[in-house]
DNA sequence: AGAATGTGCCGAAACGATTAGCTCGGTGTC
DNA sequence: GACACCGAGCTAATCGTTTCGGCACATTCT
């Protein structure tokens, strides 16, 4: 590979002046300007990044840490920073914590090690490991987002789980169902509690609270949601309604619906929160909130890049992004008797 | 940051000492070695990778071009590949070549700037790019996944479609089926044309010949299916059974059935290759066959790391996956009259 | 005309690590 | 006792860039 000091050479001039001519960081007269740049195409000169990034100690490269990289969810996600990032001139660096603590730390000492510009991160839930990061020289700017971390550091890129969760608990009381049941994440993740916590307030504001065995909650994962479902509805005094707390989980109950030969909508109400793309064409739609994922995956790249290039001295930002009911066809008014 | 010169200057050594302590490339003495380590502990030193990797000439970077991040089917690939990446003490940088020859090429220059050591790559079918990164000096090693190009300098890693949709066809044929459909992938690649191929070999082989009108192909998405299906169901003639490329393409076909209430497999029967993972739960479960990404994902990044850290002056190696037909509810015999 | 100010380019010192080659004692052998 | 050898650590070159300061030379000002 040629270097930088092979086409000064063959141009005759000093690697300052092909450096000039490559980033036009100085004036450099035509005539030498043109025989550089034949040179470069001559040798087929490439400039090193690693060199480039070394001197400059920038990287060009962001990190992304997902919880779950086989979640559809997460899924969309790189996909949407993937496009963003390299519409900002970076390259995206992918890890998946796969909900694991210890995982992200590793992620987090590899993204230290690559000098990655900066890092969007869905944490896990330590705060520990970003106090430590800051503490420790080299930290990086980091968003976060989707679930919040007491992190007074880092600017968040969030929706308001209560919210959804009371839009879609609203909705099913609202069709007449008193007995709702839900299947939700992680207490100790705020997209767990919030969504928790919303349908309890809004079933609290009607005056009516659910049954203790019908309130449940687990990893966000397909088969966990399919089996609480199974044990859960495989009983007489099931509930007539369920809020499922993410679109993967609904999935789950879908397929113990199937299983267990329950018909919804008629004979169960299913609705959730932040749905899984790519499965329009599967019957009866559900009925959930939508997340705009794109939009806030943007967002966040957008406030990590602004750090990166503006400095980081500026106080963190919040984002909060606002979800929206739609309908499907997979709830129905409760039926009397 | 501490520099390992730092490093060296508080524990009163050479900044050989250090390195030699840090990858222990030579023997030490306990007691300098006790020094440098506390002097690390003491500045929470930690190594730049990139300027270890400037001087190396490895950058630990795999990456990953898919040719359509949205497709859940790659987004499965970036999951495996993330994990076997990590496992091997690599990081991986995703691409998204989005079918466009251009954005590949942009990513393929980019990985040679970022010097990354190998990558994986679901190519979009353009041969010259790969001449073209052979020509030039900083070649890297590459294995070709999914679609085969000519490219003799390659590792590749295929499933056979011919055998993928010589099987699902056999099995419409077998339930009496004659008037079988297909919705192929674009016939310049390798899956579209492989698999287009294959299922009209099954038929020939039985002596039946599909209809001009009922053989179509597009891109591999969900909308370009739907739309597909919906003007090719939409008649009087349409065919009995349709054999559909891929498993996004056959979510979108089934959407079309439910908008044109055609019921799967009482009207229609429904086969693909391909299926896209975590909709186990929806009814009719689809017949296919079972490609298996995560072994071919793994297989291919053990041919890249080998190639990486063995040398490139092997011969190219080709793996070929067999797929598996998975029975599901979405074909019934042909009921005559 | 001599000083002051620009221009256009170059030389060389970084950036933060690795590593070849060397030095300087201490051992072992004959 | 001379010689070779070895072990432990250091010096300095190197990876491929960027960039600061300087150096001629040309132009303008007094």
């Amino acid at each position: 590979m040629a270097t930088i000091k092979d086409v000064a050479k063959a141009a005759a001039v000093s690697t300052a002046t092909v450096s000039a001519v490559i980033n036009d960081s100085a004036y450099v007269s035509p005539p030498l300007r043109a025989r550089v740049q034949a040179a470069i195409h001559e040798l087929k000169y490439e400039p090193s990044q690693m060199a480039r990034n070394l001197k400059k100690g920038r990287s060009e490269l962001i990190a992304l840490i997902v919880a779950d990289l086989a979640n559809p969810f997460f899924a969309r996600m790189v996909w949407a920073a993937e496009a963003a990032v390299a519409a900002w001139g970076y390259s995206l660096v992918v890890f998946n914590s796969d909900e694991k603590p210890e995982n992200e730390r590793k992620a987090l000492a590899r993204i230290r090690a690559l000098s990655c510009d900066g890092a969007l991160i869905v944490p896990v839930g330590l705060p520990a490991h970003y106090a430590q990061r800051d503490a420790e020289g080299r930290a990086f700017p980091t968003v976060l987002f989707g679930r919040v971390v007491d992190d007074r550091h880092s600017d968040t890129v969030t929706i308001d789980n209560v919210a959804a969760a009371s839009q879609v608990t609203n909705y099913l009381l609202d069709l007449g169902h008193t007995r709702i049941g839900s299947i939700t994440g992680p207490l100790h993740l705020t997209t767990g509690r919030g969504r928790l916590d919303g349908m309890l307030e809004a079933m609290a504001r009607r005056g009516v609270a659910p049954e203790p065995g019908h309130v449940r909650s687990g990893e966000f994962r397909e088969d966990v949601a399919y089996s609480v479902a199974r044990e859960m509805l495989d009983r007489p005094a099931r509930p007539t309604a369920l809020y499922v707390a993410n679109g993967v989980m609904a999935l789950g109950v879908m397929r113990a619906l199937a299983d267990l030969s329950i018909h919804c909508p008629n004979d169960i109400s299913i609705a959730s929160t932040d749905t899984i793309s790519g499965i329009g064409g599967l019957r009866p739609r559900l009925t959930r909130t939508e997340h705009p994922i794109i939009e806030m995956t943007n967002e966040a790249l957008r406030l990590l890049v602004d750090r990166i290039q503006r400095g980081k001295d500026k106080p963190p930002r919040n984002v909060v992004f606002q979800p929206a009911l739609v309908l499907g066809e997979s709830c129905a008014p409760l039926r009397r008797g």
